[in-house]
DNA sequence: GATTCCATTATGTCTAGACATAATATCACA
DNA sequence: TGTGATATTATGTCTAGACATAATGGAATC
């Protein structure tokens, strides 16, 4: 095991327990490089881990504290639904409903208003069903090549994920209650609760696509974790 | 602004563009080093960051490259909810509905059966009304003080937060119909879209607590935002 | 032609130390 | 007594270079 993560996961450990409590002073750097004789710029990086983990502050002069606990945020995995929809069921499939290009009327409000825009619907099929109903908008202004790309064959998602670098992505994640559209869509009861995952995405501060994926509540859920990361 | 963060803005920069997609090899570290002028451990400790961002990587022998883009995780505010209540609609306040104590029963299957556990509900209430309902667990072999503990004067997130340091969380996010208890206590129709968060939370692997969140769907959602973390 | 072995090369981790910066405590001076 | 200059100290960033490790391409061998 490195150095730098043996001091990083003593330290951790005694956070943990509750040896070290919140506004402790940990050992200076200078002791650390005395304890595990090794150079301070290794005792660094293993603080600065520490730091990015929420878990130390460092201030100068003063010296190196146990970080008072804080509501985090964790890490969600944003999954690629096709592969987690095979995993769950066994086999996947996206189905095209409609393939449109048209341009932008300013409801959405982050695309410019003019933008040209592909917009497509589809539902994402499970072994025993529909899974996921989607509504995609994408940027031709931002990604060209989608005026021509063949999205029966692979799913939106996936293609985009394959051609398009992007660089941000906000997601609002909400419940609502099916309406018309999906709820025939998804085969479920109107108004049964779904899970609403809509996404921007960005390149370059330029708006690359935006999606609203209707989830069906009962097969679906995502999972976030936190860890002091490693 | 530091040497690192501008090589690892101007990269980011090519990446981001396109003019160096997926799969291109960027220069050598050495390359790198004469190039800004600086040492080889600067330009290592910039990848590095670029490596955690998941923008780049780095294969021993055969150089760095843009790595291709794939569906990663964004980074999930898990918001106090008391604060994101106050902050939304003007006030905030906790109703603690039970309050008592008893043995882990061995059903929720993660605290060691025969656990002596405290049992919480309550409703998170909001300028306009009932915003969530709290159904949570709370192991006393963990967490002794919360046997005492006053939760009618603070709220348990809140007192939990600032007693327990933990290390380790797992949120699983579901959209649920509000069954009896929860219709009642939220002032809504059975069988309203009601977001459902669930959390785990460890400490030195122990299981602290656990809590359900049954929050409105009219009246609440999640974001979560990926930016490669700067 | 196929396989094994080896030198090469780029990254991975580390050392020892330099200089910068920010915060603190102390001391001299008004 | 209060204030500002100064020395001290711990972290922040960086340098120049060492040695380790893994992957690769090609040479030597079967």
């Amino acid at each position: 095991m490195k150095i730098a993560d043996r001091i990083r996961s003593e330290i951790e450990a005694r956070i943990a327990s509750g040896e070290w409590p919140p506004g402790h002073r940990i050992p200076f750097e200078h002791e650390l490089v005395v304890q595990y004789g090794c150079a301070r710029a290794t005792v660094g990086s293993a603080l600065t881990a520490l730091v990015r983990a929420g878990l130390i502050e460092r201030r100068r002069k003063a010296g190196t504290f146990v970080a008072y606990p804080h509501v985090h945020s964790a890490v969600l995995d944003i999954p690629d639904i096709g592969k987690a929809i095979a995993e769950r069921t066994g086999s996947y499939r996206f189905d095209l409903l409609t393939s449109e290009l048209r341009l932008d009327d300013g409801a959405n409000g982050n695309f410019a208003s003019g933008t040209k825009l592909r917009h497509l619907t589809g539902i994402h099929q499970g072994q025993d069903g529909p899974f996921a109903f989607e509504d995609r908008l994408i940027s031709l202004a931002s990604v060209p090549e989608a005026e021509d790309a063949d999205f029966t064959a692979v799913s939106p998602s996936t293609w985009l994920i394959q051609s398009v670098p992007w660089t941000q992505a906000r997601h609002r994640i909400s419940a609502i209650g099916a309406g018309a559209e999906v709820s025939a869509h998804l085969a479920i009861p109107r108004n049964s609760p779904c899970l609403l995952v809509e996404r921007w995405t960005w390149r370059t501060g330029e708006p690359v696509t935006f999606v609203c994926q209707t989830f069906r509540g009962d097969r679906f859920d995502l999972v976030a974790t936190f860890t002091p990361e490693g």
